[in-house]
DNA sequence: AATCCTTTAATAACTATTATCATCTGATAA
DNA sequence: TTATCAGATGATAATAGTTATTAAAGGATT
C-alpha cells in the first residue's frame, strides 16, 4: 500500500477509535487502490490475496464498521431488493434514504443534465438518470414525533 | 380494475403474446394502480388479498416476464449487491447495465441539477444523484467481437 | 374427449447477508 | 513477563431474497 494511504487509514481508524488491524488495513486498501466499486464478494477474493485465511463476514462486518463511521459511503440507496416501475413515461424519483421508498417525480421538475467536455472514450450513454435523494414525507413525520 | 388500465393490460399482453392470465393482470394492476414502486414481496402480499392462493414464484416469473417484454422497467440497475465507495469527493458514476460495473465520473463533468419549482411537500432533500447509464468499454469491445 | 402448450403453485435449491459464538489478539496493568 | 480484558476475527449457522424444478391445472384446438 502507498505511504499516503498507510497515514489516511491509520489517522481515520485513530479518529474513529478503531484498531487499525491487518485485516481492515486490506480491506481498506482493496477499496481505495482499484478504480471501480466492489461487491463485499470481490472484496473479500482481493484481500484474500494477502490474508488467504480472512474471513467473509469479517469483510462484511468492517465494511458496516467503516460505513457507520463514515469512512465510506454507499454507491446506492436501493441495493437489497428489486424493484418495478411500471411508469412509462420519462420521470425522475424521489428516494427516501430512511425507509427506501421510492415515488415518482415529474419529468419537468427537473432541468437537463448538462455535460461539459466528453465522458469517457468507450462508455456509450443509454441515459441520465436523476434521484433526489432524502427524507421522506412520512419518515420526517415519524421522527419529529419521537422528540 | 379501472376499465382503462384493464385495456391496457389486455393489449400489452396481446402485443407481446402473453396470456392475459388472471394473476397476471392482479400483479399488473398492484403495480400500476398505486404510487409507489414496490418490491416483489410487496407485490405478492397485494395480489393475495384477491388471489389468497397466488404463488410468490408467480410473482417473480410474471414480473420478470413483463420487464422482458418491455411492459416494465427496473427503477435500478444495482439492486442485488452492495457496492461500497471510498471516494470522499463529490462525484458522479457511469454505471453499465450491462456487466453492473460503477466507476466515477469527475464532478465537474456535468452540470448541476436545475429544480423547477418545488419538490412534493414533507420530503426533506438531502442531495441529487446523477448516474449516466450505459454500455462500458469493456462490454461495447465484447458485443463487437461476437458478431 | 384427446392432445398440446402455457401457466401456475408448491417447494427445493441457491445466493447474499447477518447473527452467533468460541477463539484469538493486542493493549494495559500488575 | 504474565494476567486481564475489550474488541476483533474466523467458522459456521441462520435468514432473506431470488431462481429453478416439477407436477398439476387451464385453455385452446382438433
Amino acid at each position: 500500500m502507498r505511504r499516503e494511504t498507510y497515514n489516511e487509514f491509520r489517522r481515520l481508524c485513530q479518529e474513529h477509535n478503531l484498531a487499525a488491524t491487518h485485516q481492515r488495513e486490506k480491506i481498506y486498501e482493496a477499496l481505495v487502490s482499484r478504480p471501480g466499486h466492489y461487491s463485499p464478494e470481490e472484496i473479500y477474493e482481493q484481500v484474500k490475496q494477502d490474508l488467504p485465511s480472512i474471513s467473509l463476514a469479517t469483510v462484511y462486518k468492517n465494511l458496516k464498521t467503516f460505513l457507520h463511521a463514515g469512512m465510506l459511503r454507499e454507491v446506492s440507496p436501493h441495493h437489497g431488493s428489486w424493484r418495478i416501475d411500471a411508469n412509462r413515461h420519462p420521470h425522475h424519483h424521489l428516494v427516501c434514504t430512511h425507509c427506501r421508498s421510492i415515488t415518482d417525480l415529474d419529468f419537468d421538475s427537473l432541468g437537463p443534465v448538462k455535460l461539459h467536455g466528453k465522458l469517457p472514450s468507450g462508455f456509450r450513454l443509454e441515459k441520465f438518470t436523476i434521484e433526489a435523494q432524502g427524507i421522506c414525507k412520512a419518515c420526517t413525520a415519524a421522527e419529529t414525533k419521537q422528540h
